[in-house]
DNA sequence: ATCAGTGATAGCTTTCGACTATGGACGTCA
DNA sequence: TGACGTCCATAGTCGAAAGCTATCACTGAT
């Protein structure tokens, strides 16, 4: 027969407790049941490893030995397997998403916070990304949940929440189309732009938007961070567009900010994981806390 | 219900296989008992560890972050329990030995070398001792065997093998004494003795035979070793007695060695250990090896 | 000498784990 | 696109393992 685990565990109780009755007692389990739990441990070892004597139990000399071997490698066994049920109650681990920057400065730090203060010693990775980016990281398996945009293709993807980001035009308070009652994309043509890099979403969905009615953007300035746009167009150097979601239009004065009335510009915005994955406890925790800080957003 | 040593090595197992089939081919179980396994392993843990999905299994970044610490923690315990198999066998451990110096410097060497030809990795601890300390040795369990004179008092012991010592008279080729057929206690009578000290099994066995005659022995010099007593007794200060055991008596050329003709001269020598200790299987095989030595030194 | 306490043994019962057979999902190839 | 093969899951059955109660044999203490 192969050794066990009950087999190991009964022999160090028995060692502490210097008895078969006693340790039988501590291990909520019959003497007799002890007795051959033992007798089988040293049938599969080949080796006496109690002398069952007088009034007492006594470790013979291989017996000791191998004591405090067992011990630690039971221990660690032990640490190991409780901290994975704290894991799997989600009190533990580590929650891997990945987002675009805008939901990773806006979204995020608020659902984290909530999320640590449910659960103290779960820990995060963020890593903030353009679409293209966020997708690639959450099927190569490097984070577990994905928010994008939601013009992704495969069927590679669960998609576990849908909600929609208005995109909106942002420009100096001084600025004549402030007056206007509603923006349209018409409204966009000929304004000096200052717009992210090619191959964001954001960017292609401007592009796209303005190709529909045959016009292409006119770039007064091209950045790489919402941050850099909203300060050239305090700077006066043009107008950008950016989503709600974006907490750069939050934090800068003296700016106005207008939602742009046009279905292309009510991005959907998916939160997505590997398919066919499951989430570590913790992640599914946080999930359900991004929904609900989403579903609170859009009211 | 409990993790066991068998759903962690099969989800080891899976793991490294990435497939249930083929996992359970190398374990030598049907595909099905692995699935309960892990169904079982995964329930007692409250987390999912792998994902089964289309064509492969996939671990969980949860079941992945395990996979090292359960890893590390089983090889240990399996090299402790192959080391400890070994052990039983009797092809490792170490084999502790109290003695007489007389037979541990007779004796020992060349059962210990047969000991060690036959299992290269027992190792040896060998104290040597007189009568009184080699018994509490054993008593104490610092030992498992002792070599030493027949007088032990109690129960404590247990007797594993009991042979003669013939103690014999020592003493240069040209003294007359040489010239006897026949040494008796009579004839140690007013000689000049060099003498181990007091306390030592040999002096008494000789001041209680001089005084069964009704004589004490004539003090030529007192020592600690045998060694140095030949010595003395090469330089011609007097003459001196020791067990056949003792290698001195053979190392020191133009000495001779007569047997005292007496029954208290024939000292019962006995191979003990603790009542009710186990022998380790290494020093079980030393002990027939002893054994064996000793009848074929008697004869 | 009796009694209390220890571990071992025996007989019975329950539980666990393994196997075979089969089902459902998915990928592959004709 | 449909048949097939592969993979894991499920169901039912059976045997082995492990548990329990009752009792024995031994030892040490009263």
């Amino acid at each position: 027969m192969d050794v066990s685990l009950r087999q190991i565990r009964a022999f160090l109780t028995i060692v502490h407790s210097k008895s078969f009755t006693r340790a039988a007692g501590v291990l909520n389990l019959s003497q007799p049941a002890l007795t051959v739990q033992i007798r089988n441990l040293e049938t599969a070892l080949g080796v006496k490893l109690l002398d069952r004597t007088k009034r007492s139990v006594e470790v013979t000399p291989v017996g000791l030995d191998l004591v405090p071997a067992l011990e630690r490698t039971l221990h660690e066994l032990d640490v190991t397997l409780s901290d994975l049920r704290e894991v799997g109650a989600g009190r533990r681990g580590t929650v891997r998403i990945a987002a675009l920057p805008s939901f990773a400065a806006s979204l995020l730090p608020g659902v984290i916070l909530a999320c640590r203060r449910a659960n103290p010693a779960v820990s995060f990775l963020v890593r903030d990304a353009i679409a293209a980016q966020v997708s690639t990281l959450v099927a190569s398996g490097e984070v577990d949940l994905g928010i994008t945009g939601g013009d992704l293709a495969e069927a590679e993807f669960d998609v576990l929440h849908t909600t929609l980001d208005q995109i909106c035009l942002v420009f100096p308070g001084s600025h004549p189309i402030g007056r206007k009652r509603r923006i349209t994309v018409e409204d966009l043509v000929d304004l000096p732009l200052v717009l992210t890099n090619p191959g964001t979403s954001l960017r292609e969905l401007i592009e796209r938007a303005l190709l529909k009615i045959g016009h292409t953007p006119t770039l007064a300035c091209e950045v790489t961070y919402m941050m850099s746009a909203v300060a050239m167009v305090r700077a006066g150097l043009g107008l950008t567009i950016l989503p709600t979601s974006a907490r750069e239009i939050r934090v800068e004065r003296g700016l106005r900010v207008r939602p742009i009335d046009d279905p292309d510009f009510l991005r959907p915005v998916v939160i997505i994981k590997k398919k066919g994955r499951t989430l570590p406890p913790a992640t599914a925790g946080f999930l359900d806390l991004c929904i609900a800080a989403m579903r609170h957003e859009r009211r």
